[in-house]
DNA sequence: CTATTGCCTACTGAGTCAATAGGTAAATAA
DNA sequence: TTATTTACCTATTGACTCAGTAGGCAATAG
């Protein structure tokens, strides 16, 4: 399941492409208006800036904003990056994870299967998709 | 992720399914195959007894078998009993986790479309689907 | 009766989830 | 310059899940 550490993301990501002005808009705004704890997701956005999803600048008239057009933020990306790999089992999600049942592992084809209408299917929707009309 | 829950119950069906002669197995037997421990098989197949999965049998003799034809599993069934509702976010696994923000939530159609993706898939494969031929 | 087998409760150590708490650094407005 | 606003940093917490382990009870065939 998709925890809120990736659901958040997605949500600010879309509040920040509505209410883009070209200007930093600061977080206790989005936190209000998405009804999220502003502390919690402070240590999102952290993860958000370093994973150049968003940019972020101190000070007054500071706050985040988007660093690329909403068409250009596949979904998937923004999951990934907050959630780790979008594969249904270790064996798949890369790193030191390979299994040594693999050749002869009869649910492998299975999860291999899935993985990949997964990543199709949150790759191929984009930020853009998500925005109200 | 699916869970090793999930992941052994599918490996005991194939195994159930491969090495069926009419008699019960014993689950020592399929976890010396599958080099899975075989206590925390127990705890698993009594799941599995529970939910209508296989039929077990105790004292000599006794073990596990299938109760319906490989066909007739779809391994979407076998999941869901095993690590729960396949949804990839809570407000869309029934029960109590109603979401206030449904009516206006932007993200909840990405997840409904998922949701039914996933669904239609692991629904779609049988058990049988799985065995070497 | 005895060996085998499933079934039952309880426990554990490691890890994740969703936050909270309190402070530091940077940037602007007065 | 000073006060205010804002992001960014480390640390901690309570509840929960995960992947088992431990030990014993119940049933069944020979």
């Amino acid at each position: 399941m998709i925890s809120t550490r990736g659901r958040y993301a997605i949500r600010v990501m879309i509040d920040l492409a509505e209410n883009d002005s070209g200007k930093y808009i600061p977080l206790k705004d989005i936190a209000e208006r998405q009804e999220i704890s502003k502390k919690y997701l402070e240590i999102i956005m952290k993860d958000m800036v370093a994973g150049g999803l968003v940019a972020g600048a101190s000070g007054k008239g500071g706050g985040y904003r988007l660093c690329r057009r909403p068409e250009d933020y596949p979904v998937g990306e923004i999951i990934e990056l907050m959630e780790g790999p979008l594969a249904p089992v270790a064996c798949l999600a890369g790193g030191a994870a390979e299994c040594p049942r693999a050749a002869q592992c009869e649910t492998l084809p299975l999860w291999t299967e899935y993985d990949k209408l997964t990543h199709d299917f949150f790759y191929g929707k984009r930020l853009s998709d998500l925005l109200a009309k």
